[in-house]
DNA sequence: CGTGCATCCTGTAGTGACTACAGGAGCAAG
DNA sequence: CTTGCTCCTGTAGTCACTACAGGATGCACG
């Protein structure tokens, strides 16, 4: 029940980046691997320290995926929101672009749920000859059979 | 310019199905591979005959693709729909989970629309002082720094 | 009958964004 | 010193494909 006494200093194993984050360790390695978060120096045994700053960009990464950009995206956002900080027209765009495709996604879900929802409703009815759920599936429409 | 004649009998090569149904060859095979197809029979030189009845399967799979449904759902409702044709209510049951998945989808769609519609509208105007998009992705509001 | 070339075959590997081990090492408390 | 947790690397699996490489087949045309 005491605190958990990190060495001095703000650093901290990659479990506890986990649970500040709230993202997986294995997910936490992967980025690494693919080059999303930099490598953190390593302790005399070979375990990664990190600090803050390995806070603060994981969370960036996390809030963007949650937001559905990709990883790529994220990492064209990291380097614009880096240092310069210059580029915010770049920021907008991508995020435009991605703002786009979240709309077409919207807009292709309802259409479905719209099908879906009337099909469904047709079978709770139980007025279907045969199971109408089966038939939206079905291309060949079995008339005159 | 002549239509192009099959071996008599309505068999036909996978390259003519891929046309017929509009799925990929690779795609076709591995549905095959996956046993979402069923293996058709062999020419001598060993290429695949298919016939109408894949044509319908195949069709099938790929109507519940565009719906969103897994393969692996869609493997239920083909056997569900198969030869029984029995079990309404399971194929509704099926359907009416996925209905529900759309919904949350949308829902996150929605949510992430509004706020990132909002936050690029911020950065249009001009008017941010640094780049708004950056911001909500940053967890750390810098406020006081 | 030969040739060219479109189509087909198998098998493997790559995609994106992880997740799940196996098998071992480090480290701190009791 | 032992227990048990955390950590390490490396590999392989997930989903639904897609993209080759490298070779065989089949068919129309000359």
């Amino acid at each position: 029940m005491e605190a958990i006494t990190h060495s001095r200093g703000d650093t901290f194993p990659i479990g506890e980046l986990s649970r500040l984050t709230g993202v997986n360790i294995e997910t936490i390695r992967y980025y690494e691997r693919i080059g999303m978060l930099p490598a953190p120096p390593r302790s005399e045994g070979g375990r990664r320290v990190y600090d803050h700053h390995h806070t603060r960009v994981l969370a960036f990464i996390r809030r963007g995926r949650e937001l559905g950009f990709t990883l790529d995206e994220i990492k064209a956002l990291l380097a614009l929101g880096g240092p310069e900080r210059a580029p915010c027209g770049d920021v907008r765009e991508i995020a435009a672009r991605h703002l786009d495709d979240i709309r077409a996604k919207i807009a292709d879900l309802r259409k479905l749920e719209r099908l879906l929802g009337q099909t469904i409703d047709r079978c709770e009815g139980g007025t279907a000859p045969e199971c109408p759920v089966l038939d939206i599936l079905s291309p060949e429409p079995r008339r005159r059979a």
